[in-house]
Formats: C-alpha cells, structure tokens, sequence
DNA sequence: TATTGTTATACTCTATAACTATA
DNA sequence: TATAGTTATAGAGTATAACAATA
C-alpha cells in the first residue's frame, strides 16, 4: 500500500529467481521438520503444537487460531496428545466453558529436544556462509517476512 | 532458555535467530502455499505433484522419490488427481510393469496459474527489500540451502 | 528373484454439522 | 442468543503388508 512498494513493483519485478529460493527454502526446511517430527512419531501439526505450548497455557480457542484449524479438528488432536502424555486439559477457574491446554513436563522436555533437533537440522544448511553473511542472511529474512498469521515464534507461525 | 548445543562449531555458532528466521520463513512461506492449494481445492501434496510434472513425465516411481512417499500412498493420490483430470497414467512404452504420469491440458493450465500465484503471494512479502537487499537474499539463500532430497525446482523439493 | 504398481486395512488429519454446557 | 468445546460423520493423506504382473 505505500507508494515505496509501488515503485518497487515499478522498477523492477521482485526476481523469479528469488521466489523460488525462498519456496525451496520453505521446502528445505520443513523438510527438516517434517523429519524431526516423523522420527519423534509427531505429525507437523503435533510439532507445532508442542513449538506454541512451549511457553504458554492457552485455551483450545486460542490454539484453534494458532493453528488455523477447526476447533473440532483441535479436540481430537489435543485428544491424541493427551493419550500420549504431551499435553494436560486444565479447566478455566474463570469461565466454566474454557478447557486450557499446558504441557506436561514430559511434552516440555520433549519440546526442548525438538527446538535443539531443528537448530541442528538447520545448521549445517547455513555453515557454508561466513558469520558476515549469516547475519546479513538473518537481517533480510527478518525484515521481509512479517510474522506468520498467529504466530510469532519459529514453530507457532 | 537458549539450550546450550553439544558442539559448538569452532567458526562460530549458527544464531539461534538465524535458525528462527529460517523456520519463520518456511512456515509463512508454507503459509503461503498451502491458502493457494486450499483455494484451488488442492492439498499440499497436489499442488506438489502438479509443480514437479509441470515440465516432465514421470514414473510413479519417480514421484515416489520427489515426494518421499510410499507407492501406495501415490496410487491413491495420483487416482485422485486423474478422477479431477488434473493427470493422466499413460503405460510406459519400454516396461509394462511401469506407469508414466503426465499432466492434462487442464492439469497444466492449472499449475501455470499455481506459479503465479505463489509469485504474487510472496512478492509483497519482499517487496519491503530493495533491489540490491533482494539480490543479496536470494544469492544467500542459494549459497546456502542444499537442494532438497528429490528435487531442484521451487515446488518439486 | 527383484521391480513396479495396486489393493486391503488402519490410523491420523481435517472439515461440516449437530449437540451440550456455560455465559 | 452467543461462545467454547465435543461428538458424529466423512473424505483425504499416509503407512504397512500382501498381492499381481512384468522383468
């Protein structure tokens, strides 16, 4: 919407070259997390929730956000969760209606296992570049890619 | 909070913020493709199988390998896509045992406005960069991303 | 015997619609 | 009436195992 982008678009179309970077990147990388989370007997989705719980007891509401999911989808994973040992349904003192999710501490310690797989899993992707340019590297990627619809943290987006 | 990684590589730790800015970049980038599959009633798998036969003709078995599936997965979702005339199953001329898969006019003309939909999507995401930090992005992305497992182009890793 | 692909089966993920309980 | 969550149902995606056809 400012004129800056406008002119932008004007002088030049963003190269095709770089949109497909940043799709392989995307690629690449879920890649990873998809591995991580295979390898740990999570889906995606489970991954994602234990990444947004991490430090946070929210409603299954809010979760439903996060996650952009249903929230009968919601029931039967946070269901499955719980089976596992993950996650604890809680009630809400303050609204009799609201069923708050946290993690147990096995699906915290289990969170912090995975954080520490996908910085291992990305670290390698990254090492062919000199300190200089991963910081470039971290600036761009930061300043272009507003924060994922629900999500500012890496795995909540 | 930062877990303290096993090795730290003598050249210099990989900031945790890189690792959370890939990982932002694949979820909003993921983001992206997965509304454009949703709006196109396509999931992510298929609008995968779409871009990788864009400008091929492949095995089931190749696209076994592109997709990291299993055989039998692909059987279901390649009928799927073909009772939609997206694809089609064409018998391999050299082994009968084999079966081609290639796309219809209309699976083609499909996965062209696919292309460009993601280019639009995520040309507003960089439009923040100038040209030279756009330039710069995308030689560090593709210095420093590996291909992924099964292939080279945007949609086909 | 080995390979290619399909079928049978089962489970997870997902959405829609109807439902209960609470606000 | 509106909101939070569950249940019922259905379809897609996925894997494992067994199978048929071909090499």
């Amino acid at each position: 919407m400012p004129a800056r982008q406008q002119k932008v678009e004007s002088i030049g179309v963003p190269a095709a070259d770089l949109v497909d970077a940043l799709a392989q990147t995307a690629f690449t990388t879920m890649g990873a997390l998809t591995k991580i989370a295979s390898d740990n007997d999570l889906s995606l989705t489970q991954l994602r929730v234990l990444a947004i719980l991490r430090d946070r007891r929210l409603r299954m509401s809010d979760l439903v956000g996060y996650l952009g999911l249903e929230k009968s989808t919601l029931t039967g994973l946070i269901a499955r969760a719980e089976a596992r040992g993950l996650v604890t349904r809680l009630a809400n003192p303050k609204d009799k209606r609201v069923i708050d999710v946290v993690l147990t501490p096995e699906g915290h310690v289990l969170a912090e296992q995975l954080a520490r797989d996908l910085a291992s899993h990305l670290n390698p992707l990254v090492s062919s570049l000199d300190g200089g340019e991963q910081k470039t590297l971290c600036v761009l990627l930061t300043k272009s890619l507003q924060p994922a619809p629900g999500g500012a943290r890496p795995l909540a987006g």
